[in-house]
DNA sequence: AAAAGAGACAACCGCATGTAC
DNA sequence: CGTACATGCGGTTGTCTCTTT
């Protein structure tokens, strides 16, 4: 009574080994609700950042939970300083103010996609046929291929990403002075188009096509000079930043559907 | 104890795209 | 080149369980 595609669904949301059930932490929680504002509602994307979760899990996450959850948090926010909300407010940050911020927030966001869809050579990219948008930490694809030989015959290619990131993942938030005695150390940057594990072939010649045309713009390198190099700390902080998730829901959201058309 | 309601999550559906023949 | 089938994805629905009345 079941066909082809019920049996991959069951398989691939529920059978598979090495998927994790039960409660997600708030380390998940919280980087899912950045990658949600960054990414919009690409499950299957902000997936290959959650080692061993499903995008069908963390979509009935987002659903079941994290709506409800940032609804609330931000009904409260209202009740508490509604001046406080850029959106509603012009009084308190001045227009300029707000204008810097926002740019600041997209200049993130720009980094982290410009980290996440560069799509150029790599040898575990044979191993995916998944979109996969993960900065390799450590840059070292000797050390992704280690771990994805090491992932398993059952594993999909979601796992094999998503495990690439668990060090990255694991590796808390450093503070501010140490990421600025760190900004300069060649270990702690990554090149965008050499940290990028995992494409199919038809993303790495159409898509890193455009995006490469895309860092090269102008526009772009009007926010620094670091077109090329990306210190990791910075996409690290921004999905860890608190603050980050309080503009979301006029910051990252709307730059999305407006300004960011360039991006796409 | 039973009915009603709410929440959680697995499963289904439709569409787009890739691939083998 | 056309067709059938497989795959990936996001939105939606169905069903089970738990809680409340």
């Amino acid at each position: 009574m079941r066909c082809s595609k019920s049996c991959r669904l069951r398989w691939t949301n529920y059978l598979r080994p090495g998927i994790k059930r039960g409660n997600f932490t708030d380390q998940e929680e919280r980087l899912i609700i950045h990658l949600q504002a960054l990414l919009g509602n690409r499950w299957a994307a902000i997936a290959s950042y959650l080692p061993e979760r499903t995008d069908n899990d963390i979509k009935n996450y987002w659903n079941t939970h994290l709506k409800k959850k940032l609804k609330r948090s931000q009904m409260g926010e209202e009740e508490e300083s509604p001046s406080k909300r850029p959106s509603s407010n012009s009084q308190s940050m001045s227009k300029g103010q707000w204008e810097r911020r926002l740019q600041t927030d997209i200049h993130m966001a720009r980094q982290a996609l410009r980290e996440a869809l560069s799509l150029d050579s790599d040898p575990v990219k044979a191993n995916s046929s998944h979109h996969t948008y993960l900065p390799s930490p450590g840059t070292s694809s000797q050390a992704c291929q280690t771990v994805v030989s090491s992932s398993g015959i059952y594993a999909s290619n979601t796992d094999n990403i998503a495990r690439l990131l668990e060090g990255w993942m694991k590796s808390k938030p450093k503070s501010q002075s140490e990421q600025s005695a760190e900004s300069g150390s060649a270990s702690t940057r990554y090149s965008i188009n050499k940290g990028v594990v995992g494409s199919t072939e038809s993303d790495s010649s159409e898509g890193s096509a455009s995006f490469k045309q895309e860092l090269t713009t102008p526009e772009i390198s009007e926010f620094g000079s670091e077109t090329a190099q990306v210190p990791l700390s910075v996409i690290e902080n921004w999905l860890f930043d608190e603050s980050t998730v309080m503009v979301q829901g006029v910051g990252l959201v709307d730059m999305q559907l407006g300004d960011a058309s360039g991006l796409f």
